[in-house]
DNA sequence: AAACAATAACGTACGGTGTACGGGATTGGG
DNA sequence: CCCAATCCCGTACACCGTACGTTATTGTTT
């Protein structure tokens, strides 16, 4: 169980946060803290342990000072859950020459998202529309856009072969995430867990009901035992994808 | 800001609960609910206020009786989750005879978890591994499975493609999810959102630098106003991923 | 140097959460 | 009739975000 946010709080004070407008004040005393340490540690919180225990007074434990102290510095949690998402995506490498064009370039796009993803489970969770402009959220949306720019796309449907790539790894990955942290939470592997359930399935399971399911099941659940199991699926997937938008690019290219 | 579950309770608990295994008590008072009735319940108050909502004691509320009462039907909320996702597949249509070959009955089952998930949006934040083996996620996968079954795919391809498509379905729906939830909660259509953000956009935003952005921005801005953007969206990456399905399932009957 | 204004730090408190525990009310069986 | 079994649920505990108000610290002004 864990808590999720839908990022997002008053939107002028995280603009603030995230484009820092705010003058030094010259008089009281020094503050002992500073946004991006702020920032910093909360990340760190949400990473290890989740964002479901990320929480302002965990957070200010993690920096040793009092729970309200954080409110000095930033106006509330859904604020600085604005300022860590823009920060994460500042952590993205985003290289200008990717061999094997379009397609080389969206399947960096994709991975680059994807171990994003796996480094910072959390934001699986936190909500991505109407998201804080920040310098990170906007260069990413021009290098993703970059990526299909020339392919006799209209802007409207660059737009959405790039939502549909986030969509996917977003997809993906959350299932990856899932099996992590099942596993994590558990202390059981998958395979452990359903050696576990095996005698209350075979209580309610008709095989003659389920006929595909029981094959299919017994063959995907080897599969998944594989170290490399999510990334394969996440491959597998991927070159899917990207073979549904080559016939829309190809399309374009030929005809209108 | 809402709150996720990641489902699954004790699982044995779980079973007992959507399989029906227990035998009706001879003694005591006649009970004054049933499981069925607080899960109907739970699912009214998740779909109506989000899953941040759902409380025990917002539950027992609806129903009319104490918070406490209803640990004498459900071991806890994590199983009561459970037997709410079981439930909610239940509701599902699954006709046997699709027009339109794989492709169709791939695309009637898109469409379908599709509604289902604009009907009861807090099951997005529902962990789907290792679900509650109820009766219900049975059908449903057997099902699915069936659509696929025959094209000459291997098992483990079978079960990929049914993922790749559940993990698109997912990822569409949560876009759509969250604009609607954006939009119910400000107030504010995209539109009058985007107006308001103008002025502080301005002070930061350089054309210079981002100018893809700056362009396609403006294009899907104005096409998400659209009434029905969200299904657009859905639409076009159902189409992609049909046709990247479709270039692995020709590969198949061709060649090997 | 002293006084003042502004800022930082943070203790306390409120209403919310899931649920452990235990007591009172109700019912059927012996 | 009595008692065991069961339902109902009030109270309590440890968490959460954060409003409010007090105290400590600092730079500027007198």
């Amino acid at each position: 169980m864990t808590t999720e946010y839908s990022g997002s709080g008053d939107p002028k004070r995280s603009m603030e946060l995230l484009w820092g407008m705010q003058e030094r004040p010259r008089r009281g005393p020094k503050p002992r803290l500073t946004v991006p340490q702020i920032v910093r540690a909360a990340i760190e919180v949400a990473d290890a342990e989740g964002l479901a225990a990320l929480s302002m007074r965990r957070v200010a434990e993690q920096l040793g000072v009092g729970a309200m102290s954080l409110y000095t510095y930033v106006p509330g949690k859904a604020e600085l859950l604005d300022v860590m998402l823009d920060t994460v995506l500042g952590e993205q490498a985003r290289p200008e020459e990717v061999a094997g064009g379009w397609r080389g370039r969206l399947e960096r796009i994709a991975r680059e998202n994807w171990t994003l993803y796996r480094r910072h489970p959390w934001l699986l969770q936190v909500a991505a529309h109407r998201p804080p402009m920040g310098p990170n959220v906007m260069a990413k949306y021009e290098y993703e856009l970059r990526a299909v720019d020339g392919l006799g796309l209209t802007d409207v449907e660059m737009d959405s072969v790039i939502a549909l790539i986030s969509g996917y790894v977003h997809g993906a990955a959350r299932g990856a995430v899932d099996a992590a942290q099942a596993e994590r939470q558990t202390g059981m592997s998958d395979e452990q867990w359903w050696a576990e359930q095996a005698p209350l399935l075979e209580k309610v399971f008709d095989v003659e009901r389920y006929p595909i399911a029981a094959r299919v099941g017994a063959a995907a659940g080897e599969a998944h035992n594989a170290p490399a199991a999510p990334e394969h699926a996440f491959e597998f997937g991927l070159r899917r994808v990207l073979d549904g938008i080559d016939v829309l690019v190809s399309a374009r290219r030929d005809g209108s």
